[in-house]
Order: C-alpha cells, then structure tokens, then sequence
DNA sequence: CACTACATCAGTAGTATTACGTAAAAAAAT
DNA sequence: ATTTTTTTACGTAATACTACTGATGTAGTG
C-alpha cells in the first residue's frame, strides 16, 4: 500500500523538486498538490491523503492556518510542514498546533523520504537542526513583566509617549511613568530605543 | 549546440527542482552544481559554463559577492540570480554588480526557460515580477540627509544619547543636537523610536 | 569672488524622561 | 481570610530632549 500524498507550496520549482524528489520511489504516491493554504484544506478533505506536506508562508492562507482548520476537523491528520525558516517561533506554533513533521527546505533526501515514512506510521518527526532550535527557543526571557507593563512596553516600541499612553488608556502621566520604570528596571533597558529592541526581541 | 548551466543553490531540493525542470529539455546541459558562492565561483571558472545560475542567499558566500568574483574575472559572464525575496534592494545591487537576470522563485517553468534563452543569446531578463519592483525601489527617501546626519540618526538607532554621541565623536552635546534636529525636520520624525524606524526603513 | 551647503558650537525656554521614594486600592494567590 | 502581586498615583530632583535663533569656518560651485 503507497502512502497517499498531498503536496502544498506556492513556489513551482519547490512543488516540481518535491515530486522529483519522491515520484520514483515506489513508496509514494503524490495525489494532489495546492499552491495555498486554502487548497490545502480544500484538497486535504478531498483527497484524503495519509499525509499533508505543506510549506508554512505563503499567499492567500499560510500553513499553519490551514492546519489549524485541518486538525479541527480531523485531529489525527498527519501534517508536515516544509519551511525556509528554522524560526522557534514557527516550530513551536507548529508543534502546538498538532503538527506530526516539520523540516526544513535543505534536507537531503534520505531525510526527507524518512521523515514522511515515520510520520505515517504514526510517528513525530524533527529535522536535525529543528530539534536543536526547539531547546534555544525562549531560554528565559519575559524578564517577568506583568501585562500591563508588556502593553507599556510594546507601546513605547511603537513610539508613542508616556502622555499618549496615559491619554489613550485613561490613566495618569504618574502612572505610565511608574510602569515605564518597572520595565526599565526588569528589562535594564534604558532609553527608548534600547526599550524598543527589547520590545522587538519579545515579540510585539 | 546545447546551453551549458552551471545552478548553485544550496537547497537540495531546489537544485533538483531546477534540475527536473530543465533536463528533459534538449536546449540545455546542466554541467555541475554547487552549493554555496565558494562553489559558484569555483565551477565558473572551471567548468566555463553559458549561465551561472544561482541563488543569492547562501551559507558560507552569498551569491552576489559569488558574482562579483565572477565578473571581475570575467565581465562578460551571464549570470542569472534566482530569489526568494523580491526586495529592490538585492534587485539594484544585482543589476549594478552586472547580472543579466533576475526571477523569483515562484517563476513558472516555461518563464525560466525563455529567461535563460535570451540572457544566453546575449539578452538580460528581468522576471515579470521583478521589473514592477525596480521601479517602486528607493520612491524618494533618504530625505537629503548629509554624511553626518545619517551617521547621527544611525547611532540614535542603535539607542545612543546626545551625550553618548558628543563623546564618541569629540563634538559638543549642542552639534549632536544640531544634527539631531535637522534629521528629525528632514525626516518628519518625531522621538527616538520613531527615528529609529526610520532608521530601519533607510537600511542602517 | 560671491554663493551655497555642511559641520561646528552657543543661548534660551520649554517639554519629556530618568531616578529615586512612597502609598493605597484592586486583583490574584494561598 | 490573609498575603502577595498588580495597578494605580503622587513628589522631587536631575538629566535628556525639543524648538527656536544665530554665528563661525570650511569646501565646493559657478
């Protein structure tokens, strides 16, 4: 029995490497391929396939979406993402979402060929270089902020002005002025531009 | 006569892409890979290929310091750069460096076949994509900053003070002021991070 | 040579931010 | 129900920045 396939990535060449890639092996059997999230989803439901390669960026509906809608209606969909990006951020979302795979676009072969095999045998598969950017991801950081002096914080990454801020929330120039300070003292940042960095560096 | 390519790329996946695309056409004859622009440069100069075709962002050598190389050795070389990214930036540097195309990475197989045609006939080719980019590259900007005051604005970016930079360059807090406000009346900006936005956006 | 653009520095006045400390009401945790 | 954390707010003093105006020397241009 081949194991059925759905191959999803806007860019050609990738989609036309992928079926080079796999076509010969007599394991496989690419079935459809998409070029969007949403025919992602629409060709999954279809298709029925054991297993759903997709890229994570791209027009329309990114991966990680359509996964998300995938998963909702069959949460023992075997999804894989291929991505350019070996972002923490992405593994991470991908993996909380119910991702069974997720490699990136340099892996050999063998790897690649691997990887679909164990997930459809109802494994979870990381590529070599994934599994490592999982461990760095968020080594502390937060530096323990509260929400109010997160929303603080993003806000002064914005450019605003503590007298914006306490317009636009309603408070006092006083009491942006006592967050801003408990943010400088946990962060260590200084002046705006330091804050601002951070602020990037977190997320917002 | 077949057209002789030599593709670097340092995705597997791409090159094979690439690869299937390409040799089941009688036109062409792909005479060597490569894998980063140590490779390219190496390759060209001794496989002598029609076309280089490469990637620009690669480990080790990017693909435009690769060309570079390449083309002061030889200016006639043809190389196309085959990207991800559609930013003007690396559109203008490829252009000036002397590449004779340029596509993105979601071209079509016909499109990347008639691209190497003419670039190999002597013609340049800009994928459909990429000659819109070039023209909305650089709308205006640089605000008619001079040398100093982008030295300034680049260092308020980094989150330095007045203080700081009078120190750093032996001039007085009054002269940093000075610059300080004719970058924020040149640029329209307001505070420190709004600069430092603008900053961004000006490549520092 | 006159003219213009740059970079340099200064004065004055006002606004914003930093660096301390204090404190009370509200919310969350135990 | 009590303790802790979070959010709110104010005071004072120093420092940093903004918004003006004006001046000097140096280069480069026509």
């Amino acid at each position: 029995m081949k194991i059925k396939l759905v191959i999803v990535d806007d860019h050609d060449i990738l989609r036309e490497g992928i079926r080079a890639r796999l076509q010969d092996h007599d394991k496989f059997d690419i079935i459809a391929e998409g070029r969007n999230g949403a025919e992602a989803v629409d060709l999954y439901s279809r298709c029925n396939p054991d297993i759903l390669l997709t890229d994570i960026s791209m027009p329309t509906m990114n991966g990680l979406d359509a996964a998300t809608q995938i998963l909702a209606a069959d949460p023992d969909a075997k999804i894989i993402f291929l991505s350019v990006y070996n972002d923490p951020e992405y593994i991470a979302k991908a993996i909380s979402i119910g991702a069974k795979g997720f490699i990136l676009k340099d892996v050999s072969k063998p790897e690649m060929v691997n990887a679909i095999c164990r997930v459809a045998q109802g494994g979870k598969y990381l590529g070599p270089n994934v599994a490592d950017m999982l461990n760095q991801k968020q080594p502390d950081t937060d530096y323990g902020l509260t929400n109010r002096e997160r929303d603080i914080l993003s806000r002064i990454a914005k450019g605003a002005t503590n007298k914006e801020m306490a317009r636009d929330l309603n408070l006092s120039v006083r009491t942006i002025e006592s967050h801003r300070s408990s943010v400088r003292e946990k962060t260590g940042g200084g002046n705006a531009v330091a804050l601002a960095k951070i602020a990037r560096d977190l997320n917002l």
